[in-house]
DNA sequence: GCGAGAATCTCGTTCAGCGAGATATTACGA
DNA sequence: TCGTAATATCTCGCTGAACGAGATTCTCGC
């Protein structure tokens, strides 16, 4: 029925290792009272962050795919937390920049350190070559999905 | 402040990747009036009938991560929606076995339908024995993982 | 300035998921 | 074999995330 295509062991693969980081993020944002809306709001944050992207709600509710309302609830949240503070854009005074405080680095580092243990674990046994081929493809499979998603 | 383990360029990759499978989900579920926990739902019931594992609500519910309560509207919403069939073991009679219907074959294997698309042209440019390496490596981590949540 | 337009927020509503506990069935020890 | 514990599922009442509609605030071109 299945595994007709050579890729169909790669996209079971896939599918399984997303469910199971999902899942480790639903427990991480259990065990820190925070809800798995939060911690993907989080990792969007984190990475604009990262990548120098100015962060406004608008932005953020459109990454989650939520409305303007739940994106508002959401802030708030994450505001209430401590984890974000709101800020006006003093270029264009309608926007509101969303900026990432210390805290929420340091959650995020949390998170993360428990993943970057397993993928170490996964890592043992292969060659850096062999990684370097992963990761290609790993991002070869981010950039066909962002394409398709075209957003 | 990241970049000093060579994984760390592994994880960013395997969490922007579940972010996308993540979304793509979501999308597909709101396309047909789900809710994502129902996808995710389907996604389980269908690997466990592909492994012939039998599923029951109290399985199901503890590999979403849900309360009785929860897994119980879960599976009515799912019953209701003509995707699954309860019925009693008869072996043990305390047991309600989860059957997923015809139709719930056909959805999963339209979601799966897109991403395949996607997994196919981002593998190729490689050589079969590069997708063999990515796919030792998925299920290196699948299993790392699995073992540190220690089901 | 003033209306068009964009970004954000408020209000009222719906429903997924939680905690507590009820119900039904099976397993076990005296 | 009877009572008690264990297991599986479901019911009830509640909280709060997210939605749709629309108000509000601010910017910009004419």
């Amino acid at each position: 029925m299945d595994d007709q295509s050579p890729a169909m062991g790669l996209v079971h693969l896939l599918r399984a290792v997303t469910v199971e980081f999902d899942t480790l993020g639903a427990e991480f944002a259990a065990r820190h009272g925070l809800h798995p809306t939060d911690v993907r709001a989080l990792i969007q944050l984190l990475d604009a962050a990262r990548a120098g992207t100015r962060a406004t709600p608008g932005w953020l509710g459109a990454r989650l795919r939520l409305n303007s309302a739940g994106t508002t609830a959401l802030v708030d949240r994450l505001e209430r937390l401590g984890l974000v503070r709101r800020s006006r854009d003093t270029a264009d005074r309608r926007r509101i920049l969303l900026e990432v405080e210390e805290k929420a680095m340091d959650l995020g580092w949390t998170f993360f350190g428990s993943v970057i243990g397993e993928v170490v674990a996964a890592a043992e046994g292969f060659e850096e070559h062999e990684l370097e081929t992963v990761r290609r493809f790993l991002a070869a499979v981010l950039e066909s999905t962002a394409r398709a998603r075209s957003v």
